[in-house]
RNA sequence: GGGCGGUUAGCUCAGCUGGUUAGAGCACCUCGUUUACACCGAGGGGGUCGGGGGUUCGAGUCCCUCACCGCCCACCA
């Protein structure tokens, strides 16, 4: 970029080459990274953010993430804050050796051909190559992140912190190792938690089959069975038992016999327990504890036999006899077969049932028995629980509260460990009398803590954390703990934590739990969760529907800034929204009608050197009230978080007050021949002034357009506090309201709108010149006139405007505005067309005297609505009274 | 099986604790090359606020109920 100020600006803004520009900008500028110390008394305002998936490209959850997030941080470093945003990916273990098993089996590699080392190394060789790739695209959108401040949760840092975190976990007792049921994924070979074992409704097959009752020698009886339902022939042989209803008086006798395995002829105990449905299938249900959660339950009370008969790729074992080494699915089909063959399978019938499936990959996640480490979460939860309920931990939307206290409610004790290569190794060792040995060392422990075995005889845990694990530990692990580093002290607790309603569980439970565990404190006062992008048709956007958007061709088409309008424009907590092409279009539209009216701005600077003189000029005055009161309204909203209001606002006053009108006027005031050039440089310093304001509150919004425009604005424009670059102005401060100024100009404005609407109905030339009569309807509203005649004159194309007198004669033509009787004088102007629009206009008003007239009339009104009603209702009654009084006794205007 | 959200103009959505004539953007119609902008300007048409009941001087807004759409949670094999 040139280090030259310019004072104009080229014709046509290129996004695509001064976005990158500017943002490099900031960056030369340290404009992101706070400053070494905090202004004493400055608030704070930090955001957590959800470090992106480091194998994951840009998509528009991360776009609206990062607009969100970079729009409320803009606001605050203007504010003044000790603002800190810092950025950073997460490992993903699971989703990231996923990506790379892909990759390797197309080079014809896979892990177990590569083995625990050289796998790893080769995922740092794939991370080194992917882990810049997210920063990048958050540049592009224009992100100011504190890149100073880098993160990345396989870091040594993290590391520590997750050392640390599970031994005050074990040490608390909260942290266990223990043999229990846990969800198993075939194909990633790894444990998977709760929240990653996807329900889906799917059809399948109920199977009715008999099971031959035991005679006293154990043998089956071959004419007497029991009759038991399944989803699941495969499982035959983890069979321990059989279990009915207690009040079943179909299987009353039975209950206390014994029934026969078909294959393998194992006996079954015939028990009752009040977990039966008697409605469902037969009422007699197969136990098999080893391979379905209510099973393992049932097996628990009655003292059943745990067998497993599926192995970590899901096939039968040994266990199954003549089926040992057949997939699951393969055996269900060949039990099935042999049972018919057998006679002993009664039915089958389609089920609609629910299926759980393997987030990551879609296998059919199967219940699994094995010693896991686990964390028990009750105590943390409660605690999570408290502070969202006593208001110290706010989330919005509100109602998202009710949907994460029951689900801490509800909360299972959760299953950390993964027997996946890639993550943070659980820090536990083994002595080989069995002694845990949980370290927070790097290097591990010295010796085992129970027995004293020297360290060269543990061994070391293999399984790693559930990446959720460390991401739990973000908000602190980022600043260095649990060291008392001056980052962790300066900006933990954080502010605003961020992120999609749809990790709320994953992500938003476990660092609040972990937080409170951890820091003793809430790691965020506010949650903020957005909602998803969708396309047009409201549909999700994937990958195999073809229906996604890519954020960054779409910022290499019409810029990040649309983009960030459009998203805004939509975003509303909770709440989803739809993005269509006419959003990013409107977006593009805005920051184009932005770029233009700063192109005027600059090019209507008059000559140089004359000092401003005068007093402001009725649209001066205007524009500053509505300044004054966007400020007012846009702070209000960011401080509220209302994104999508703040956005409106801005753009509400930017587009119609601003440039609409105010830039309209002003140029009359420009080019009136009237106009001195003392006077001319006071409304051009009004208008450079409001436009740097507007650029102010634009920032957030916009932040690379108005930093573009804020360079040569302010090279001729200084505002006297030498800021040099936009994004680190100060936010605008709140300037007076002018209540006179903003009820004359409504008037002047409604005055000309129903002229307009008057030229158009009768048909008059765009161009045409035609006089206007005004009869005020009071003295103020004359003054109004007065004030504003020559802006009338130019935006009406009205002159002469003429000021009629009370006694004046007023045609049939003449209407009503908000200041009273007008008409156009001129051939043309006396057609019908304009007395039919005029008197259609005197018709509404007078329809609305007779709905105010009954209103105050109706004596339960008056006398139970609040004062404050009542009296705008009569003042909005003598309003529409004069404006028809000022039609005087005109043909049309006389009856009531 | 529980719970939650939505239903407002042709489309996408605003409408805070009930109070003027229910708004915006897009789309549509008419006009317009006035020296920032046609990625624009001016004007216009378009809604019994999902249905039904109730509370109230007054309901898009509060209560009840029904319908439809969507989401989350859940151990009937």
């Amino acid at each position: 970029m040139s280090t030259e100020p310019r004072s104009s600006l080229p014709p046509r803004y290129d996004a695509a080459a001064v976005e990158p520009a500017i943002y490099q900008r900031w960056l030369d500028a340290n404009a992101f990274t706070p400053a070494a110390k905090p202004h004493t008394g400055a608030a704070r305002f930090v955001i957590t953010q959800p470090p992106p998936n480091v194998t994951g490209a840009l998509h528009l959850g991360h776009a609206l993430t990062a607009f969100v997030e970079d729009t409320l941080i803009r606001y605050h470093r203007m504010r003044g804050d000790d603002t800190l945003w810092l950025p950073g990916v997460d490992h993903a273990s699971i989703a990231a050796q996923f990506v790379l098993d892909r990759i390797l089996a197309e080079e014809g590699e896979s892990r177990g051909s590569l083995g625990r080392e050289r796998y790893l190394k080769r995922m740092w060789r794939f991370m080194d190559q992917t882990r810049d790739l997210i920063g990048e695209q958050h540049r592009r959108l224009g992100a100011s992140l504190d890149w100073s401040r880098l993160r990345f949760t396989m870091d040594e840092v993290s590391a520590r912190a997750v050392r640390v975190a599970f031994k005050r976990l074990w040490d608390a007792g909260l942290a266990y190792r223990g043999e229990a049921l846990v969800n198993w994924c075939p194909r990633c070979r790894t444990t998977i938690s709760d929240l990653e074992n996807i329900k889906h409704e799917e059809t399948g097959s109920l199977w009715t089959i008999r099971y031959h009752l035991a005679r006293a020698d154990g043998t089956p009886d071959p004419d007497a069975w029991i009759s038991v339902a399944t989803t699941r022939p495969e499982t035959i042989f983890g069979d321990s038992g059989v279990a009915v209803h207690p009040d079943d008086e179909r299987y009353a006798g039975l209950v206390g016999r014994e029934a026969i395995l078909p294959f393998l002829g194992r006996r079954l105990p015939i028990v009752a327990d009040p977990h039966v449905e008697r409605e469902f299938g037969t009422g007699a249900v197969k136990i098999t504890p080893a391979h379905d959660f209510d099973d393992y339950e049932v097996g628990r009370r009655h003292g059943l036999q745990i067998i497993s008969v599926l192995d970590e790729d899901a096939r039968l074992t040994d266990a199954a006899g003549e089926f040992a080494g057949m997939d699951r699915y393969d055996a269900r089909t060949a039990v099935v077969e042999r049972l018919q063959a057998m006679g002993d399978l009664e039915g089958e019938q389609p089920h609609q049932m629910v299926i759980g499936r393997c987030e990551r990959c879609g296998t059919v996640v199967e219940p699994r028995l094995s010693v896991q480490w686990f964390v028990r979460v009750k105590p943390l939860a409660d605690q999570a629980l408290t502070s969202v309920r006593e208001g110290r931990t706010r989330i919005l939307p509100a109602h998202f509260e009710k949907v994460f206290a029951h689900w801490m409610e509800n909360i299972h004790d959760w299953a950390v460990g993964r027997q996946l290569w890639w993550g943070h190794r659980i820090p536990a060792w083994y002595c080989p009398d069995g002694h845990i040995t949980v370290s927070d060392a790097a290097d591990g422990p010295d010796a085992c803590a129970e027995c004293g075995r020297p360290a060269a005889e543990l061994t070391q845990e293999t399984d790693i954390f559930d990446t959720w694990f460390s991401s739990g530990l973000w908000p602190f692990s980022t600043l260095g703990w649990p060291e008392e580093t001056p980052d962790l002290a300066r900006f933990y607790p954080t502010s605003v934590m961020e992120t999609g309603y749809d990790i709320l569980f994953f992500w938003v439970a476990r660092m609040m739990m972990l937080g409170l565990f951890c820091t003793g404190v809430e790691p965020f006062h506010t949650v903020y969760l957005h909602g998803i992008v969708r396309d047009p048709t409201g549909q999700k956007m994937s990958k195999t529907k073809g229906n996604v958007v890519d954020p960054l061709a779409v910022i290499t088409d019409i810029g990040a800034d649309a983009m960030r309008f459009a998203l805004l424009m939509g975003t509303a907590p909770g709440s989803d929204q739809r993005l269509t092409d006419a959003k990013l279009t409107g977006g593009r539209n805005f920051t184009t009608k932005m770029w233009n009216a700063a192109r005027f701005v600059l090019g209507a600077r008059p000559t140089e050197g004359v000092h401003p003189e005068g007093s402001e000029s009725l649209a001066e005055r205007w524009i500053r009230s509505r300044l004054a009161a966007a400020t007012d309204r846009a702070t209000r909203q960011l401080d509220a978080l209302d994104l999508a209001g703040y956005a409106a606002t801005v753009h509400e006053f930017a587009w119609s007050d601003f440039c609409d009108w105010y830039l309209e006027m002003a140029k009359v005031e420009l080019r009136r021949d009237e106009t001195s050039p003392g006077e001319r440089a006071r409304v051009w310093r009004t208008t450079a002034d409001v436009l740097g304001d507007l650029l102010r509150l634009l920032h957030p919004l916009l932040p690379f357009v108005s930093e573009a425009i804020w360079e040569p604005l302010s090279a001729v424009a200084p505002r006297g506090r030498g800021e040099p670059l936009l994004v680190t102005a100060a936010w605008p401060e709140m300037g007076m309201q002018d209540a006179a100024a903003e009820r004359d100009v409504d008037a002047l404005r409604d005055l000309i709108s129903r002229v307009r609407d008057q030229r158009t109905a009768s048909g008059v030339a765009a161009g045409a010149w035609l006089p206007l009569h005004v009869a005020p309807a009071s003295d103020g509203e004359r003054g109004a006139v007065m004030a504003g005649r020559h802006y009338v004159e130019a935006l009406a194309r009205a002159r002469p405007l003429e000021l009629a007198e009370g006694g004046d004669a007023r045609p049939e033509e003449a209407a009503t505005s908000a200041i009273g009787a007008f008409w156009l004088g001129s051939d043309q102007a006396a057609s019908e067309a304009a007395a039919a629009r005029a008197s259609a206009r005197r018709a509404e008003v007078e329809q609305q005297l007779a709905r105010l007239r009954d209103l105050l009339a109706n004596p339960q009104f008056v006398e139970r609505a609040p004062e404050q009603v009542v009296e705008r209702e009569r003042a909005r009654l003598n309003e529409l009274q004069g404006q028809l009084a000022a039609l005087g006794t005109g043909d049309a205007a006389d009856e009531k």
